[in-house]
DNA sequence: GCCATTCAGACTGGATCCAAAACGGTAACA
DNA sequence: TGTTACCGTTTTGGATCCAGTCTGAATGGC
């Protein structure tokens, strides 16, 4: 049998999820410390599976740490908001052009379930779940590419911004170029176009990355 | 004051430097699988650091983990090296021609300095000094970009394939064009000629690559 | 003989307790 | 007044112990 049952998630998945979709969310601070026993005793776990958890968080930069002086949530300065992005337009544009030789019809039926998603999400204003949907978007297709590394490494960048990105998404003016940006680079992808689809995604990170850095400012 | 005084490390830095070297020596077989008492006891620790150790190096690639299973010496097929390798090629080239913009005298002089102990190891056949003086060499060039990211990623593309790497240097050949294309990379560098060093390092790459490829079929 | 079941041993996951280091406030002193 | 030493509190680092899960071999049914 495959087994493929969801099993019940150990203390540690659990944790790691929490603490990650807190500070994606903006509900931990940037450069805010975090206390094991308070954060642990929340979660209703003991301080070991939040600790190991950490650990993983901290191997995907979203928390920073010092021995005897403990973990805090990472903060980004504008150059690391410039370097994060600068590489996202690289290992993207490899995941790209990769993964547009291996586009089955499987795969395009993904992209579009998912923009279905971020278009209906888009038009109510539901900022979390269309913040979902984009990334199953963008990540259905850099997996395409057969290449797990180059989509951990990506997923990694991803997330170190998400404390910050997490308002992207309540302009509507913003929720429109999403839209329309995935159809011409879906456009483009079926058309077997990878220059034109690196392209558009390179455009619709561009604007992102504006918004992004006015946040920091202020 | 600076209190740069090295402090006694913490037994979770102690392990995870202890068992990176283990597994980038050969001294764990990739695949193997990683008994926790059993090595907490060889290292004399409890296994709480221990999992925390094996938690960062699963972050960096070097382990593979399943709940309730364990930890296994992470294992690399023919895809994965070429795939590490395309990863490289991109990211250090990036990271070349941001440090290029940015090399200063004193950065010049740690290059020379990494260098002259790669050559004095590549004539005596000291292998492992030869392999650390080469990871120097490279790193001060990608440090100098100012991309403390792009440095990260690189370090963990470098560190999993070093289980398979530990013999490279025991070929007198491979020894002797690491040394000639350093020297070529390095007059490059001092020209300003980004993409002639970008040229040099592809080519060192291409060679180890190959070699490695032997080595994983047989 | 072949396959599903059971059960003991081994190993990992997690909780609790203790040790060590860092922090913060106070007081002594130049 | 500014500085330094001291000490109690807080927080992290690590050891030990127990619970839950997996593995594999023996058992029993067909």
């Amino acid at each position: 049998m495959p087994e493929s049952a969801t099993r019940p998630p150990t203390a540690q998945q659990f944790v790691l999820a929490e603490v990650r979709r807190a500070i994606t969310s903006g509900e931990l601070r940037p450069g805010a410390a975090i206390r094991q026993e308070a954060l642990a005793e929340r979660l209703e776990v003991s301080r070991v599976p939040l600790r190991e958890a950490l650990k993983t968080l901290e191997g995907e930069g979203l928390v920073v740490y010092r021995a005897h002086r403990g973990y805090r949530v990472a903060e980004l300065s504008m150059a690391d908001l410039r370097e994060v992005y600068r590489l996202r337009e690289l290992l993207e544009a490899e995941a790209i052009r990769a993964a547009v030789l291996l586009l089955t019809d499987a795969v395009f039926a993904d992209l579009e379930a998912a923009q279905a998603v971020v278009e209906k999400a888009a038009d109510e204003g539901a900022v979390e779940e269309m913040a979902r949907a984009n990334r199953r978007f963008h990540f259905t297709l850099f997996e395409a590419a057969g290449m797990p590394r180059l989509v951990r490494i990506i997923g990694t960048l991803w997330d170190s911004t998400d404390a910050y990105r997490s308002l992207y998404y309540a302009g509507e003016e913003n929720r429109r170029h999403v839209v329309a940006e995935h159809r011409a680079a879906l456009a483009a992808l079926r058309a077997g176009d990878a220059e034109g689809a690196v392209r558009w995604f390179d455009r619709h990170r561009g604007a992102a990355v504006e918004v992004l850095a006015g946040q920091l400012d202020g």
